[in-house]
RNA sequence: GGGUCCAUAGCUCAGUCGGUAGAGCAGCAGAUUCUUAAUCUGCGGGUCGUAGGUUCAAGUCCUACUGGACCCA
């Protein structure tokens, strides 16, 4: 019997796919679509509206979650997650963005009409908003019993199974809504991104930083050692790029009077994608006056523990492999983090000593020597080639935080040479888990000096290093009006929210990474 | 650029030696007034990523392509 009365319903849908062909290839979720389709064309056939434009809630789950037994005329909304059906109780699970809260319906509790339509026409997925009050369960859960409710939007499709969620890496980036209504982890995690995001804004604020916007679109990319995405500007017909980094502006500022300004910037990179690079970042950078690097590492160490502190509650952060288990236990709580110069830990890790080799020609015979060999090893200049043998047999080596200082002088041409040693540069990086999460100097505020480094890069540039950096004469002009002396930063914070999520993807701590499309 | 792996129902996954497709959840019908991944009975749902090839026979083997994951340089 059952069967038979089945089989009529969805028949006729069959038949006509049949018959007329230009009816898309039925896909089997087309069945579950027509379900929900047809609940709520008979909920507008009952007079009820299928898009409501408003419910006065009294409550957010969250904040529902802690009223007392027996509270009275709560109104709540939210997502219908779970359904228990049990004749004439029903138990049902709403979530919204911060909460959840069991609900119960009585059929001898609310207007049979409404307890028949909840029943009937209400599914895994659609809103609702519900008034009634609130008690504890047999079992001991609080619950709101529900007096009434108003439907409060369909959803046509079915949400992710309830206990796996959303597994397919593919299927979670490319629809992230779908993650985050499923996946709890996700939510957290972007949630914990808006914290740090909020907290170091906060921070700087209070430190008396100026925020501010500069250009994303430019006619010159600077600031970093990187290739840009370039475009066209058709009312002035000239070729502009998106910024890889702000750091000229924000200089720029500083000549203009600015003695402590940061900006959270969207950055482009056109550069290989994997799991630790994205295309579209962000970065936040900060400037200020006065300071040199040894300034801004101590400043760096109370920002980023404070920033850590108040996003996770602690210091430390636990990395796991896959099946869950900790690989490693990061520890931000040290009292003064270790400081190591670059000529040291290459030392330390394999022996060359970068100060004695003056020149690429040398370097590279060293390296040769200890079978160690890096990308375009015979194009790179000194520097990049001090930079690529550090990352080979240093940089994963450094685990918990440290300051690394004071880089070869040619592979940071906006920094300021070292007083003592020229070839260095008095820069630092904060190196933690193998990762660079901050990269900052004293400036280089010389515009005579600066225009002999970025004419050298400009050499590099033209012997094959295609990250070396362009000159910048907008930028040059700007310094010639004198600069104060300033100590600069760099932070990404998608690394940053990787790193203490205990993400290894960057892609993981975006919304909407970039995909190809389908 | 070179290599390895993955793609089966809306979701999570099985699928043996090549013999024509399975489960759980979700859905539908029914039962059920304290459930918590509710339970119980019954039912529907598939161009096995796409296109070729091998074979009597392909989800399974081969090739290419598409999308994805990872490793190396």
């Amino acid at each position: 019997m059952a069967q038979q009365e089945q089989s009529q319903k969805p028949q006729p849908q069959k038949q006509q796919g049949d018959k007329q062909k230009p009816q898309k290839q039925q896909q089997p979720i087309a069945e579950l679509r027509r379900v929900r389709i047809e609940k709520m064309e008979r909920l507008r056939d009952e007079g009820v509206p299928v898009w409501p434009e408003r419910f006065e809630r009294t409550h957010t789950l969250e904040k529902a979650a802690d009223l007392a037994e027996g509270t009275e005329g709560v109104r709540i909304g939210g997502r219908v997650i779970a359904k228990r059906d049990m004749g004439k109780l029903i138990f049902a699970k709403l979530r919204d963005f911060k909460g959840g809260l069991q609900i119960s319906l009585r059929k001898d509790g609310l207007d049979p009409e409404l307890f028949k339509r909840f029943k009937k026409r209400i599914d895994i997925g659609d809103h609702v908003g519900c008034a009634g009050r609130i008690y504890r369960t047999e079992k001991g859960e609080l619950t709101l019993e529900v007096e009434s409710f108003e439907f409060m939007g369909k959803a046509l499709r079915p949400l992710p199974e309830k206990w796996a969620g959303v597994k397919d890496v593919e299927t979670r980036l490319r629809q992230r809504y779908l993650d985050l209504i499923v996946n709890e982890e996700a939510r957290d995690r972007f949630r914990l991104r808006t914290s740090v995001v909020r907290t170091m804004r906060r921070y700087l604020d209070d430190h008396d930083f100026e925020e501010v916007e500069t250009p994303i679109l430019a006619t010159k990319a600077s600031g970093a050692m990187a290739r840009p995405f370039t475009s066209h500007h058709n009312a002035l017909d000239i070729e502009v790029t998106l910024r890889i980094a702000p750091e000229t502006y924000l200089k720029r500022l500083v000549v203009g009077g600015y003695d402590k300004v940061y900006e959270f910037a969207r950055c482009f990179r056109n550069e290989g994608m994997d799991p630790s690079h994205l295309q579209d970042f962000t970065m936040l950078e900060y400037y200020c006056a006065w300071w040199n690097y040894e300034d801004n590492m101590r400043f760096t160490e109370e920002l980023v523990k404070h920033t850590i502190k108040e996003a996770t509650g602690g210091f430390t952060v636990e990395r796991k492999d896959e099946d869950g288990n900790v690989t490693r236990t990061l520890d931000f709580g040290g009292e003064s983090w270790p400081r190591v110069t670059m000529r040291e830990l290459i030392q330390r890790d394999c022996g060359i000593d970068i100060t004695a080799q003056e020149d690429a020609a040398s370097l590279r015979a060293a390296m040769i020597e200890q079978d160690i060999r890096v990308d375009k090893m015979d194009v790179l200049g000194r520097g990049a080639l001090v930079d690529q043998l550090y990352k080979k047999v240093s940089r994963p080596k450094l685990i918990d935080p440290v300051f690394l200082i004071q880089h070869p002088t040619d592979l940071s041409p906006l920094a300021r040479r070292n007083d003592d040693d020229p070839s260095v540069v008095d820069r630092f990086q904060l190196v933690v888990n193998g990762w660079e999460v901050v990269n900052a100097y004293s400036e280089l505020v010389d515009p005579l000096d600066q225009r002999a480094r970025l004419e050298e890069q400009a050499g590099l540039r033209a012997a094959g290093d295609d990250e070396a950096m362009d000159l910048d004469e907008d930028y040059l002009l700007a310094m010639e009006h004198g600069m104060p002396p300033i100590s600069g930063w760099g932070m990404g914070i998608d690394r940053f929210v990787a790193l203490i999520t205990g993400q290894d993807s960057l892609r993981e701590t975006v919304l909407f990474p970039l995909m190809r499309p389908e």
